[in-house]
DNA sequence: TAGATTGTTAATCGATTAACAATC
DNA sequence: TAGATTGTTAATCGATTAACAATC
């Protein structure tokens, strides 16, 4: 029972550092958005402001491709595309499924990035009986009883679960039944998958948590932290220490947004 | 002129790691199905399976903390739910306004894992004036010119931006100028802000391009790697190298979702 | 007490960055 | 050639992990 991993320990094959991937489809799209204005090349200076990182990480970003660009002038933009696109795998189509077809799901399927990058909305997939049929997106709605049929017969390697939390597991099970190995997962879920499965996981709450903890921090600096947690003064007990303030973070509202925990 | 950066360098005060950050949110949803079912306390190592981590890098997280847990028994599951919140200010409550009510802003309006955590949506924008005053999720969506008013009469800190990638910039300005000083940016730009604002940016394009390389590196595995880039071959050359896939991958299509660069 | 589990240490690993020699 | 800019080195920084003493 392996527990979802959110990205391989680390690209050993011909080595290029995970985060170093991560940053390759910034640069893909500052490219890109260069290509369209028919810039010819550009200096790893003007591309790294562009996508938001500093000149060093990007030249050793690249260093790990080969040596694409030409001192003292640059990289050539349309070959820096190609060769990147490449990498990423983008210069061959990936059939993907999105299931579970509510507000997100219907947002992804109207997604216009996905189409433009290799990757192609091979079927939109729902429990729901009575969206089966249904145009979203230009595609109809099947339903989840097709799931294993879509996913072999358009050689389907990478899904989309963007279900309520509760249905995630069950889906996610089924498309690595079917074959598909790499899941892109919306669902606020830890998700357990097989050696070999790549899971990677979008949380909208999980980011906006982020961002308050800092928010807090700055709002702590205007006041001179004046009520910093106060490490020193160790408030531990024993028993269970219940505030009000505990009760409603602990969410006890109609959520439905809790992962099925399994302790051992 | 600051280039949008997804994180701060590194949280000086009291210091708590940046990864320790991230993961704070992994660990509360964990603690809080605990809470559901009535748990009363928990191990390091069933926390650590529940929220997909290692339990050496739980301890070491939560040391950070504090000392909020009990040699030979673990931790108590309603404290540490209040520690972690009160942590990431989720004891407070933060007004969000949601900027782009296409079918990603309803999917976020809608979105339950919200409410529960603090967060409250204070207000729906939109630059469309057909969509004015439409109930989505219960709030009626108010028009873009309406902004300012709306940040300062609530206090709004953190802006969420679903808008266009072309609307993304100037939507942030607008919200910068008003007083939001944390940004969640599903737009496909970089974000320009100033120093002491946050930016945290979720992409799903990138997320299947990450999945997309991993994926062919599979696929490459089990064919012993027959098409690998060859790093020895270098086809190095000079001017354009343009091939029908460069072509494609460049995205010329009706995307619309390209950032506004803007080199040096 | 004996068993269990935390909190912390120290070693290791990976990522970032500045600086500069190589070279177009 | 002189100027510009890459590709790489080496130092630094931050994150992960295993191991275990402390202690409930």
């Amino acid at each position: 029972m392996a527990t979802g991993r959110t990205h391989r320990p680390a690209t050993r094959s011909r080595g290029i550092p995970e985060a170093t991937v991560a940053r390759l489809p910034l640069y893909l799209r500052a490219l890109t958005a260069l290509s369209e204005r028919s810039v010819p090349t550009v200096s790893s200076e003007e591309l790294a402001t562009a996508a938001g990182v500093n000149s060093a990480k990007l030249r050793k970003d690249f260093s790990y491709l080969g040596s694409y660009g030409t001192r003292g002038v640059g990289y050539d933009v349309e070959y820096l595309v190609y060769q990147i696109s490449r990498e990423l795998g983008l210069t061959q189509d990936w059939p993907v499924v999105i299931v579970g077809i509510g507000n997100l799901g219907a947002a992804l399927a109207n997604y216009g990035g996905f189409a433009s990058r290799g990757f192609r909305v091979a079927a939109l997939i729902d429990a729901d009986p009575a969206m089966a049929g249904k145009p979203v997106a230009g595609l109809p709605v099947r339903h989840t009883d097709e799931l294993e049929s879509i996913i072999t017969d358009n050689d389907v390697s990478i899904g989309v679960i963007a279900t309520p939390a509760g249905a995630a597991q069950q889906v996610c099970d089924r498309l690595v039944a079917a074959g598909v190995t790499s899941i892109l997962n919306f669902a606020p879920t830890v998700l357990s998958v097989p050696e070999g499965v790549d899971v990677r996981k979008v949380d909208l709450s999980i980011e906006l948590q982020i961002l308050a903890f800092h928010e807090q921090r700055k709002a702590g600096e205007e006041t001179t932290s004046a009520q910093e947690p106060a490490a020193a003064v160790q408030p531990r007990s024993g028993a269970a220490v219940r505030t009000p303030a505990a009760g409603r973070a602990a969410g006890k509202g109609p959520d439905g947004d809790v992962p099925a925990v399994m302790p051992a």
